[in-house]
DNA sequence: TAACATATCCCCACTTTTGGGGATAAGAAT
DNA sequence: ATTCTTATCCCCAAAAGTGGGGATATGTTA
């Protein structure tokens, strides 16, 4: 069975040469072609394709929101975004929207046929640059989380209360949890109250979250 | 100037080899070869490497904790993984620990020397296959903020409400600062504890991070 | 040994939050 | 025209949290 594949970009010539391309594989099919993405899901229902390849600039909406549809009514879907420039908000945002796999266009005629096969494989396509891109991304929260843990010097018992706190339990829940007597947690919690600079329970698990400490 | 490069790998023969691999290109040469990762902080600040080529499991230490290490010492190095197996989750670890990119061992002779000049240039080589394990991690939280945002289907005001509250303020400080009496703003929470099914202020606060809605 | 950090517990008075009602007005949806 | 949603405001009593004091015991460090 043939690979469907169905093409999303506004201009109609690199419609039509993605097309000739697709049709010299016999492996692959073109079941739809669109110049817009407006009705992008309901297209998509009626062709049903197994891949999509998407500009990522479009009229209208823009080639991002549309992925974001896309993957939300038909998660099943495999989406290869398309892009002249190696733009890296916009790559980002498209695969946290849900694409797999990026293409430029000027590597179409050399790539896109690999691609689609490495998509279909189970794989995610890009450029190493991209790649680093996605990967830097990825390591902000990291470094924030992992580099500030330690520098509160909470001791243990006062990871454990604030923990109990963060989910949601009472000082009197955290005494039963801990084994120890609400007046323990509320020294913790005046500990803990000092070392992170917050006067109240929602500052304190506030800041545990965003700075990764629980 | 040729790019001065370190090995990390336990395997005497796989280090013989790749230093042999390296040994015929002309900008590259091999300043380190190592055993083990228990002095790579120093081995590195002796040979003083561009780029270190980290096997993922050494003995003692492990090559993700290194590329910590490494990374914490001495960030402008580049860190390109080796690995025999396709491995999730230490491959994620490894990325996210500050590798820069991946090559399969199966693959050395092919791509180790394109991988380097890739890494060199600011991209991060890795396989489709790995890439796309990367973008599914890094999908998952922006999956539950993005798709989950509206779920809760909190009105403007409360959402407000709610970003105050987050931001460490008292009912009275978020009546003050909103310009609505006390009893409003209760009444804002309350509507929020029904909708994101919480009982207090401190869970909502938790529920309002973790998932995005703030 | 003395100073320090951790972990445990206690009291009082005060403030804040919570649960349970209820009410009004403006605007959108049916 | 009526229902629904949103946003606003009110009261009371109970529960929970806060601030500012203490105290004791066990270790570790200087």
């Amino acid at each position: 069975m043939s690979l469907r594949i169905a093409i999303f970009d506004d201009n109609k010539n690199i419609r039509q040469s993605i097309t000739l391309l697709i049709s010299t594989n016999p492996d692959m099919e073109v079941v739809g072609s669109f110049g817009n993405v407006l009705n992008c899901v309901n297209d998509c229902l009626k062709c049903e394709p197994d891949i999509v390849l998407m500009d990522i600039q479009m009229p209208g909406m823009s080639g991002i929101e549309a992925v974001q549809l896309l993957k939300q009514e038909l998660p099943t879907i495999q989406i290869l975004m398309q892009t002249v420039f190696e733009d890296d908000d916009r790559v980002f945002d498209a695969i946290c929207a849900g694409a797999s796999g990026y293409v430029l266009k000027d590597d179409l005629k050399n790539k896109l046929i690999d691609a689609i096969k490495e998509l279909h494989f189970g794989g995610s396509p890009m450029s190493p640059s991209i790649a680093r891109k996605v990967i830097n991304k990825l390591q902000i929260p990291e470094k924030i989380s992992k580099s500030t843990v330690n520098e509160y010097k909470l001791t243990p018992r006062e990871k454990e209360v604030l923990l109990c706190i963060v989910n949601g339990l009472s000082y009197k829940m955290v005494a039963a949890e801990l084994f120890i007597s609400y007046e323990t947690v509320r020294s913790h919690i005046k500990k803990i109250y000092e070392k992170l600079h917050v006067a109240s329970l929602t500052e304190a698990v506030a800041k545990a979250i965003k700075q990764g400490i629980v």
